[in-house]
DNA sequence: GTCTATATCAGGATAGAC
DNA sequence: GTCTATCCTGATATAGAC
């Protein structure tokens, strides 16, 4: 069972989603979470705090939604594991919608405020990674370093991608498609 | 000789590029353009409108320091133009990081604000056609769809990079070298 | 732990003089 | 066109009862 604190993250989520970081408001928080004012004063020190924990409440989330699977489905080719991953944040739903969101507001604030760099370097590095290990189960003979460059440069381009997404400047079919067309173009550089 | 509102924009670039689009207080933007904030009410209608000249503001300065030269050289190739043009908003000048950063602000403030797409929408679009364009100098075989797909992949992993620079999850000259690989795999890519 | 009610104040916006 | 002075809303935060 979800605890109070629980609740009010996940509808603080919702809320950044919506709004953004910038567009919190601790009342239409209080309103979402079906809660008072007060009571996330109480359990969030202030609105950086409420911030704070949301942001690290996101990226554990988003972590988790990245890597699940369907346990019954005949084991995916790293060549596609490695595209469901990537493409996975390129979806039109609520739950992508509303972490992608959430992530990009996050890196942009990042930018101004200095408590947020340290969660998220360390969220960006476990991310680029974790793609760095896929294309390298797609191209084994490839060097690490050649890996790790071709796993930045995938995860920068759909972060990227993603923001034009959500500002309303790209579709989300037509970003698919230029990331898949880019996971192709490096997996064959790293082949050579 | 710069106008009073070209002096409040400029103002207003330095203001976002240090505070965010969140963080500009109008008294703020005020003391930084040395006018009072009746003046700035008068130029522009409110605080919205301040925002939407600013990024028209921006996406112009940024094409002007895009593509100017110094006279004497000798012309530049078309790859070294391309290179060029792409590597110059990675550098850790003032100037450019205040464009950079207003642009990325103005990105995610476009997310949640319906007012700032249009114009996003438009900057966007001028600045993929210039890259198409120069990349059609570098590979002038390579049909149009193709350049177009290269020249959103570039200039939408230009801007991951950048925000990854700007919040300080990539030192400069890794993204430099990400982005140099990067144009080199796609004109590789349109020669086929 | 949770609520209602309210203090407090920052900051957007305007009136009116020059 | 530009300023000084000021209004006033909307948002953070707290007091105190239950």
């Amino acid at each position: 069972m979800a605890s109070r604190s629980t609740q009010i993250l996940e509808a603080a989520a919702r809320v950044i989603a919506r709004r953004g970081v910038r567009g919190l408001r601790v009342e239409e928080l209080a309103a979402e979470a079906n809660v008072s004012t007060a009571l996330i004063y109480y359990h969030f020190e202030d609105r950086s705090g409420i911030l704070r924990h949301t942001l690290e409440f996101i990226s554990d989330r988003a972590g988790r939604y990245t890597t699940r699977r369907d346990p019954d489905a005949e084991p995916l080719s790293p060549r596609e594991e490695l595209e469901q991953t990537l493409l996975l944040e390129l979806q039109d739903t609520t739950e992508v919608r509303e972490n992608s969101s959430a992530w990009g507001e996050l890196r942009a604030s990042a930018v101004f405020d200095d408590n947020l760099r340290e969660e998220l370097a360390r969220a960006t590095l476990v991310w680029v990674q974790e793609v760095a290990g896929l294309l390298g189960r797609v191209c084994p003979t490839a060097p690490a370093a050649a890996l790790a460059a071709s796993a930045e440069r995938l995860t920068a381009l759909l972060e990227g991608l993603s923001m034009r997404w959500l500002s309303g400047t790209l579709r989300v079919s037509r970003a698919r498609t230029l990331m898949s067309e880019a996971i192709d173009s490096e997996a064959d550089q790293l082949r050579n």
